[in-house]
RNA sequence: CGCGGGAUGGAGCAGUCUGGUAGCUCGUCGGGCUCAUAACCCGAAGGUCGUAGGUUCGAAUCCUGCUCCCGCAA
């Protein structure tokens, strides 16, 4: 169904924004201009990178606004001035003040990657495999002044499967999450929109390193839930004498501790490296060794079998 | 110019300091053993040692440039 042409500020940062700008681009709405954070300095030699969001923009000769902030009367005046009737907003990482939810005619939306109102916040993707879930999804709604807390326009879901890690249900959520976007602008003025629950609401706060250190006390599902979840980043990690080994995968192990103290090695072949829990063991699979890549851990085993010796026991805090 | 590690048969590593016939653990292929096997035994194939130059009678090894990969830190 074409509808009227809108003209949308796109306002977004990483490779999930990007693809969902991505959508915008190809629909027969108008994107009038992009806006995304400062160019940070990532990657190895810390060079300064513009955003995936800023690549396509650029590539497509969108305009493209980096403001610090958007509390300043300036930059809050320059978005009035581009005129827009909606703007659509993807993992900006920046908060939009009153001021500016108010600017576009139809106000401001923004797409959630959870089921609303569970997982509001920063980290919805991941908490929602950290709490092993069953389900996720993607929620279009209308932004608030609250941090996720805006009524409902549409929701589309989506199974969480026993291996998916968050890199792997970002790729399907970005799937999911475009055609959903362009769904609810072609019908904006229809669509009815529904008040969040706020009893049902939980909340995602921000992954952190110290929180992806393996901490043996834990059952052997949740870290289990913990490797998929802080996957691809901060990416779980345990300490084996002085050096910092990284965890990419691994699963819960039918194997005994035979009472073991948690974090004991129990086991280290080709099925994978088998550790002791306070709840039944872990067994990892793919681990990487500072300044390597990810590797199967048997690989690893073949080069430096003598690391991993059956009885020595890994800390549970990171020193 | 933030600190550091690395590039060697298909995979993971040793060898580099003290230049002199390419080595280990696996995988692959062939054969054997076995009721059978991811187990075990025997054998084989497979490498311009990241790249470009330099030093040398001789360079994986020493020197210089370049490319790529990664850990830390922000």
């Amino acid at each position: 169904m074409m509808t009227t042409p809108l003209r949308i500020i796109f306002a977004g940062t990483p490779e999930f924004a990007a693809d969902h700008l991505a959508a915008l681009i190809a629909s027969h709405h108008n994107v009038i201009a992009v806006y995304t954070q400062p160019d940070r300095p990532a990657g190895r030699g810390k060079k300064l990178m513009p955003s995936a969001t800023k690549q396509l923009a650029l590539q497509h000769d969108v305009p493209v606004y980096q403001p610090e902030s958007l509390k300043s009367a300036d930059a809050q005046q320059q978005l009035a001035d581009l005129d827009a009737d909606i703007m659509v907003v993807v993992a900006y990482g920046l908060l939009l003040p009153k001021a500016v939810l108010d600017t576009p005619k139809l106000g401001c939306i923004n797409v959630h990657g959870s089921i609303l109102p569970r997982w509001r916040g920063a980290a919805p993707i991941q908490r929602s495999i950290w709490a092993g879930d069953k389900e996720t999804g993607v929620t279009i709604m209308q932004m608030d002044i609250g941090l996720d807390t805006g009524n409902m326009l549409h929701i589309e879901t989506l199974p969480i499967e026993a291996d998916d890690t968050s890199a792997s249900l970002y790729t399907k959520l970005a799937g999911v999450g475009p055609k959903a976007l362009v769904y609810t602008l072609n019908n904006i003025t229809e669509l009815s929109a529904t008040v969040q629950d706020d009893a049902l609401a939980t909340y995602a706060k921000k992954l952190s390193k110290e929180e992806a250190f393996m901490d043996w006390q834990q059952s052997a599902a949740q870290l289990a839930r913990n490797i998929r979840a802080f996957n691809p980043w901060p990416v779980c990690w345990t300490m084996l004498g002085d050096k910092q080994i990284k965890i990419w995968q691994g699963h819960v192990s039918q194997d005994s501790t035979n009472k073991a103290v948690p974090g004991t090695l129990l086991r280290a072949d080709k099925q994978g490296i088998v550790i002791a829990t306070s709840e039944g063991a872990l067994c990892l699979t793919q681990i990487q060794i500072p300044g390597k890549k990810p590797m199967a851990v048997q690989d690893v085993l073949n080069g430096r079998q003598d690391w991993f010796e059956v009885g020595s026991v890994l800390p549970s805090q990171p020193e």
